[in-house]
DNA sequence: CCAATAAGTTCTAAAATGCAACTAATTTGT
DNA sequence: ACAAATTAGTTGCATTTTAGAACTTATTGG
């Protein structure tokens, strides 16, 4: 009997499949800055409060968020971020680069993430495994 | 008459409000390996035909992809990466990493993006306005 | 000049999302 | 202690998005 050999499968359609709609991100933005309550992440992101708790529900399995009762056996719930969750931070920051770079509204200040020892912006590069900057005509997008 | 302060504005959802949806990241993955036909894109992705051609418009209208005709006056079109287009690769790595470090699918093994100088997998880091690496205990992300 | 291809469009059906009102437990204020 | 307000949802229905398949129109290769 053969081995299935794993199959090489696209890590973007993976987190896609979790994190690509139009509110998982969000939630995670807000949960990161502190929002972590039903209510509060309800009034901020104008959602559907029963697509929050769909959306709360699917990050809480994939391990993104843990709900857990703001006391011991409490009914009020606190939602907040994993290491799962964390490590979503590159790609919030490279979407704010994105946006600060290309987004064509003028008269807008973007909001930053800050890098709290020097007090400007954080931003995300491109690095080899040596942990030298890449630039972007030294990749193979095949795939 | 006073001028209106440029409000500050949350730089990820003018990112998701373009590319926040399930399907046009992975046609700007597509299209940046080389899959710039509406029937290979079509057939590559699975995506139902009028939602790419939605898809596509919207890409368009944001100056993320550019349509040509193949060659001049010709009907057959070509889908092309901009700048804009290019600049999205960051956060394709992102995604790439974060599904490589804390997906659990056991015996798949990820594609990922790689470096022609060393045949190494590109990743991302989060850097200050020196270029050094930050943590992100060091960040700020009240936003 | 015929058959195949490419790039859509147009229906209809199904799924996801939004909205407002409702519930049931739990705090809070007095 | 007890009434009023809060919290974290749920439920049912309307609206919007997406999917699927068949159809159209023009091009192109042999």
């Amino acid at each position: 009997m053969r081995e299935k050999k794993p199959a090489v499968q696209c890590a973007i359609e993976e987190a896609l499949s979790v994190i690509g709609d139009r509110w998982s991100l969000l939630i995670v933005r807000d949960v990161l800055r502190g929002v972590n309550r039903f209510d509060s992440l309800q009034e901020s992101l104008q959602i559907s409060r029963n697509i929050l708790t769909q959306r709360l529900n699917t990050l809480e399995e994939a391990g993104i968020l843990v709900k857990i009762p703001i006391k011991p056996g409490a009914r009020r719930m606190l939602y907040n971020a994993t290491p799962k969750c964390f490590a979503l931070v590159p790609t919030l920051v490279s979407l704010i680069d994105w946006s600060a770079r290309w987004s064509e509204k003028p008269d807008t200040r973007w909001a930053r993430v800050i890098d709290k020892r020097t007090g400007e912006p954080v931003t995300v590069d491109l690095v080899g495994n040596d942990g030298e900057p890449v630039s972007l005509l030294d990749l193979d997008l095949t795939y």
